[in-house]
DNA sequence: CTATCATTCAATTGATTGCTTGATTGTTCT
DNA sequence: AGAACAATCAAGCAATCAATTGAATGATAG
């Protein structure tokens, strides 16, 4: 070791930091933040060519965020560890305390009308025992058949306003998706109210519903 | 905006965590965490040139990181906010829980004998309060000076084998340093181990404690 | 053993980063 | 106004990174 113990580690810690320092790789961890993965699936979800997907994934690796197993002649990449959500979602914070930037795009999602603040997980597990709220969970179709919240109806954004009518204009409406970093959520929840519904978005999304211990139904009820 | 509103918070998240992906910027960082500093005294602490030193601050800046304000001829920098402690901190747990590299590097400073488990700043104030050990701040005398522990004894590394003497080998001794980031604690309990005296890490180091509100004493006593 | 499929490797391009040197800006002191 | 100082800017270099393309590995099925 030719350099001191002390810069030895701020490299290592440093290299973690790198791993997240590429949109890419933070949708690729939102990605396995659903559940492992294999490469196409990802490369696809993603939108990048598989070559530049493995290579990312292999940047992860190097920084221990995720760990891969074979199986078969596919390979399957999962989050080393939940922690690793804790950190993003502090990188998330942290951004949008500081940078103003940040801010601007959130507010521009909500069209310029102001959204409301995010239901909890516990308070949106009361509502659903009283079956007070209608949960709607905006991930494309095949996200939603690998699990989701017991009682969510499921719709993408683009079909949205087809399922308008089919919605309960009394009910609340909750809307939820993959996680602090996706935005399909608060884009639901812009259009709907829009529309008149009275709509929210769920604190965090799937995978930390899921994290909290909670009830999640796995292929089309 | 080109990029969609996806991508361009993303890009922001991710200007975030290039901003830590610098052993150079996470000194500057942890000796911010000491209190707001100018540009020539980061750059003598972290060993960097004058020019370079500016330039990774303004990297921690246009991240919104650390801010600055002009004080006469001098600019002053500090953290935007003690949240991107917290960030820095999450970053070395993922870093030590995953790297096995991190381990041994830890390891390696504790020179084959196994540490004991830091203590927690809650018992040290009250065994402080019993007036039950001896707290060793072993940061270089200018930190010392700009605040420390109440009833620490300052010394360095290097000067640590000549103080030896003037030290109760009956009480228990508890050295901190700048920081979770920082060696010089680790380093320390392992010298004073070595020569038989009962002695352990603080958690954290002098940032975290005053965060904490307790007090912290001033230009030497 | 060969064919096939999923993934990775290797080589290339253009863009970005880190660090150095020397000039420039902005502020204070005389 | 001019000298002295702190910090930043600008230019240049080597090193690294992101993305693309095409070839090579590893595992399975026939």
């Amino acid at each position: 070791m030719s350099t001191s113990p002390k810069i030895a580690l701020l490299e290592e810690y440093a290299l973690v930091a790198r791993a997240l320092s590429a949109p890419a790789r933070l949708m690729l961890l939102e990605q396995l933040a659903q559940g492992e993965r294999g490469v196409e699936a990802l490369a696809e979800k993603t939108g990048l060519t598989l070559a530049n997907c493995s290579q990312h994934l292999q940047q992860l690796r190097r920084a221990a965020l995720v760990t891969s197993r074979r199986e078969g002649k596919a390979v399957i990449y999962r989050l080393t560890d939940a922690k690793t959500l804790d950190l993003m979602d502090l990188l998330r914070v942290v951004a949008e305390r500081n940078l103003a930037q940040v801010d601007q795009i959130l507010r521009g999602l909500s069209d310029g009308q102001d959204a409301p603040e995010p239901i909890t997980r516990e308070d949106l597990a009361k509502r659903l025992a009283e079956g007070s709220v209608t949960v709607l969970d905006v991930r494309p179709a095949d996200e939603f058949a690998a699990g989701h919240i017991p009682g969510a109806r499921n719709t993408t954004l683009a079909e949205l306003e087809r399922h308008l009518s089919t919605l309960d204009p009394s009910t609340e409406i909750v809307a939820y998706c993959r996680g602090p970093y996706c935005v399909y959520a608060h884009q639901a929840v812009t259009a709907l109210r829009k529309h008149g519904f009275n709509a929210r978005r769920l604190e965090g999304g799937l995978p930390e519903w899921r994290e909290d211990g909670r009830k999640v139904l796995v292929n089309g009820d």
